[in-house]
DNA sequence: AACGTCACG
DNA sequence: ACGTACGTGACGTTG
């Protein structure tokens, strides 16, 4: 039997484009992206391997693809979305790259690439031709047969897999035969190329209703026969009379054409011979090395490409212990983990093998004993580098090991030279810093039950290697931008601080937290009840789109917004409209608690650790553009405290017996900042003097006597003062505060003129942003803001007010990470019996030994307030408490 | 996976 | 004329 493989080109470039995108490194010289061309190829390679092809066709989108199904429904993919220029422009390059490698492909006007692959699958296929069609698209399905055949590229932790749906596959998965398809989409439509469907049933009802009738046409017989009335539910055989044109259509526009006329038979498909002189070329332009290697492309010319291979070279030696190592005052090393089931591990991986650099080797040593590891991380004149410190510092403590002498982390290197990179496993580092994909070089994993420790030195010399060169490269980087102190002084000494904070982490008193959830659970029962009520029907609260189909359809309510999916139902919306209907504030009370249940009780308790009763939440240093720390897993940073009944889950927090919270924080820091950079003599005065800054701001913008100013003053000023901060606009401060946007204008531009400092630096700092391409904290932790480039009007005003908040965001987050540093050197040094346990940007909270809550309170304060030296002093407020609601 | 929404600073 | 305040993470719905 012959084989034909049908791909989707625009499909399969589309995963290929934002599969690997953020891989900055995948452009040439030139700054030519090569992304989708790599990642297409790619999935073409591993599917001639594995599909081992007769015949092959790439078909292509044409212009007017699309046009043919507007006709008959306007909304057909409308609001898609251009494709991004970087995509746009390998579009002709992979069609040259497919010719030289002779490989057929074709575009029809009048016909979309779906049309083309079913077109051929029908037509070509039999028994004696198999089809596999490849595509991202899962609406090919509606092609599958006995003879044909769908393949799902996905990628997964980097490589790619396939997914096979034949019509078993589509049987279970959609409870019908692929045929059916067609109509499940004409009933249920789909978003994402706007087919209609028909509105308010889903694929729920939509299988229901196929599994009877096959297809729309027989639901539509018996829908419309009046004898067979009591078959539906009301509401829904309304919906379904209703919108029978849209059902229709829907079908219409949904079925792919088989019947296309084909320039060619399939004789014209046969696999060929590459021009191997052209595709040479084309690889090497693009730089495909991996490519060349693998087809030996370069064989004859012996280039770079060898020297490279051997370059990226390491010995590497198994020792049974560390003892045998010879270990200097650097050790450069890799921890060999694995995922852990046991439910008392903080981090849940087990260490299972560790690999160090000695002189030109690597040695590995399989299931390193605890004390030998306890030897060298706790021995101070031991200096450490490697990757992910933070995580192998908790790793390494919740075995017994307190890690010392932190000296170099590459992931943090990374993260400081350019925030920018979000890629942060090990293979994106070597992709950045040293071009290379170390994937490369690890010989495959080979299952050997009986010896399979053969093959892991060699995957963990590789990685300490690239520890090695990243580390080399990374130095050279951050010297070059300056950041070196930034790095040494304040980043490196922190990772031991948030490993601390994470393995410390939070008691929490689960049956507090149960029991405030049986009373949340218990209002919103009632809650919905109502809201039923009110409505006169019951629909999903949660689901936006039914709640806003009910508000502004159904109860006609004024005030609609629309945003991408249907009706805006935010709380800035339905706030306007409370006195409008009862059913507004049941939703508003609603949502607050479902929010409070699900995300902090419900999502809450299973992080609560089996052994300590604590939540050790992830604290990341790599994560945001300002500087800031981020958490997860659980997020502690958003922990509700604006409203009452939120503060509530605060109260689950406490110290353990015999203990107390310190809870310290930064007074108006962002502004105090702002201040200071903006060298504003009105700001930094008020801060000297020690004034109310909303009121002395609401006086000067509304030109009345400090005394004299009114609450609305007050709260109007303060989001003024949040607003500059942010890089403001008349239309954020107008939205903010609910005024016109013209008066909202009004008191920015008197609060430019009081204080004209400011008005100054916003200037400059936009200046020069767009002229060095970055912006930097006083600390020379720099962000880049390719934003303000951007021929997009929008997208390079974004970029200003990142460039305006940046440096005070920055600022404020690096004076923090310093006083976090601070405290937990003093806390150390003084033996107290304390512990940091959480930061929330400007908070930061201390667990301590009662009787030493006064010591511990005046080191936590003194460490916050001399962080640094500004033109005005810091101010920090503390408490002690016996309740993270407590400290207020 | 994307979106809307909402919790925090 | 357009569409907008900065920085995060989690959840539920929808496709």
């Amino acid at each position: 039997m012959e084989k034909l493989l049908l791909i989707d080109g625009n499909s399969i470039m589309n995963r290929a484009f934002y599969g690997i995108m953020s891989n900055k490194m995948l452009t040439t010289e030139n700054g030519k992206y090569t992304n989708a061309l790599y990642g297409f190829l790619s999935i073409l390679f591993k599917n001639l391997e594995e599909v081992k092809p007769d015949y092959i066709l790439v078909a292509f989108d044409s212009k007017t693809g699309a046009n043919v199904r507007k006709q008959k429904y306007e909304g057909y993919k409308k609001s898609r979305h251009q494709m991004p220029d970087e995509l746009a422009q390998q579009m002709p390059e992979i069609k040259e790259i497919l010719k030289a490698m002779n490989i057929q492909t074709l575009e029809m006007s009048d016909y979309e690439g779906d049309d083309i692959l079913g077109s051929c699958a029908k037509q070509f296929s039999n028994e004696n031709i198999k089809s596999y069609i490849l595509s991202g698209d899962r609406d090919l399905f509606q092609l599958i047969d006995d003879n044909i055949i769908v393949r799902i590229p996905r990628t997964k932790m980097g490589k790619t897999e396939t997914e096979i749906y034949d019509t078993e596959k589509v049987k279970q998965e959609y409870e019908m035969e692929p045929e059916g398809l067609i109509e499940l989409k004409a009933l249920m439509g789909d978003s994402s190329d706007e087919i209609p469907g028909v509105p308010g049933v889903g694929p729920k009802t939509a299988t229901e209703l196929l599994k009877e009738y096959k297809t729309v046409e027989n639901l539509y017989k018996a829908v419309e026969d009046e004898s067979q009335k009591d078959k539906f539910k009301e509401k829904l055989r309304t919906k379904l009379i209703e919108n029978k044109d849209l059902a229709l259509i829907s079908k219409k526009i949904g079925k792919i054409n088989t019947k296309a006329e084909l320039p060619f038979t399939l004789e014209d498909l046969k696999l060929k011979e590459w021009n191997k002189q052209e595709v040479t070329k084309l690889f090497k332009y693009y730089r495909f090395n991996r490519f060349m290697d693998r087809f030996e492309l370069n064989k004859n010319d012996n280039n770079i490409q060898e020297e490279d291979k051997n370059e990226f070279k390491i010995e590497t030696v198994i020792k049974d212990s560390i003892k045998d190592i010879s270990i200097n005052n650097e050790m450069i090393y890799y921890l060999e983990t694995e995922k852990s089931e046991d439910e008392e591990k903080i981090i849940k991986k087990n260490i299972i093998g560790i690999g160090i650099l000695e002189n030109e080797k690597v040695v590995y040593v399989k299931n390193p004993k605890i004390e030998e590891l306890k030897e060298i991380f706790e021995n101070e004149k031991i200096e450490k580098i490697g990757y992910k410190l933070s995580e192998d510092y908790v790793l390494l403590r919740q075995n017994g090991i307190k890690t010392k002498s932190i000296k170099y982390d590459i992931e943090v290197a990374g993260y400081d030279i350019d925030p920018n990179n979000v890629k942060h496993k090990l293979n994106d580092l070597a992709m950045q810093f040293l071009n290379i994909d170390i994937e490369k070089y690890i010989p495959e994993r080979q299952i050997n039950l009986f010896e399979n420790q053969s093959n892991d030195k060699n995957e963990i010399g590789i990685y300490v290697l690239a520890i090695k060169r990243i580390y080399e490269e990374t130095k050279k980087k951050l010297e070059e931008e300056g950041s070196l102190k930034l790095f040494n002084e304040i980043e490196i000494p922190l990772i031991t601080v948030l490993g601390e904070i994470q393995y410390n982490g939070m008691l929490v008193d689960k049956e507090e937290l149960t029991n405030f959830g049986k009373e949340l659970k218990q209002r919103i029962e009632e809650l919905t009840k109502e809201i039923y009520e009110l409505a006169g029907e019951e629909f999903n609260i949660n689901s936006t789109q039914q709640l806003g189909i009910i508000l502004f359809e159904k109860l006609k309510l004024p005030g609609a917004k629309k945003n991408k999916k249907g009706y805006s139902t935010d709380v800035a919306i339905l706030e306007k409209l409370v006195l409008a209907h009862p059913i507004i504030e049941k939703i508003l009370e609603y949502r607050t608690l479902t929010k409070l249940n699900s995300t902090y009780v419900e999502g809450l308790i299973p992080y609560i650790n089996k052994k300590t009763g604590r939540i050790h939440s992830y604290f990341h240093q790599t994560i945001t553009l300002t500087g800031r720390i981020s958490s997860t897993e659980p997020n502690l940073q958003n922990i509700p405290s604006r409203e009452e009944i939120g503060r509530n889950i605060k109260k689950a927090f406490k110290p353990a017996d015999g203990y107390v919270y310190i809870d310290a924080d930064y007074s108006q820091i962002e502004l105090r900042v702002l201040a200071h950079i903006a060298k504003d003599e009105n700001m930094i005065n008020a801060f000297k003097n020690d004034e109310d800054i909303h009121r002395e701001v609401a006086s000067r913008v509304f030109g009345v006597p400090m005394l004299e100013v009114t609450k609305e003053q007050r709260r109007r000023a303060k989001a003024v003062n949040f607003g500059i901060v942010y890089g403001i606009t008349d239309f954020g401060l107008a939205a903010q505060i609910g005024t016109g946007r013209k008066e909202a204008k009004t008191y920015i531009e008197n609060y430019l003129e009081k204080y004209s400092g400011i008005k100054k630096y916003m200037e400059n700092i936009t200046e020069k942003a767009k002229e060095l391409g970055y912006v930097e904290t006083s600390f020379g932790r720099r962000r880049y803001i390719p934003e303000l480039k951007s021929n997009n009007y929008m997208v390079r005003e974004f970029g200003k007010r990142a460039a305006m908040n940046t440096p005070i965001q920055g600022t404020a987050a690096d004076i923090m990470k310093i006083a976090m540093n601070n405290v937990y050197q003093k806390l150390e040094e003084s033996g107290l019996d304390a512990k940091v346990i959480l930061q929330v940007h400007d908070e930061l909270i201390l667990e301590v030994k009662e009787e030493q809550k006064e010591q511990a309170k005046q080191i936590l304060k003194e460490c916050m307030e001399n962080a640094t030296k500004l033109e005005i002093p810091l101010k920090v407020e503390v408490t002690d408490a016996k309740s993270w609601y407590e400290a207020k």
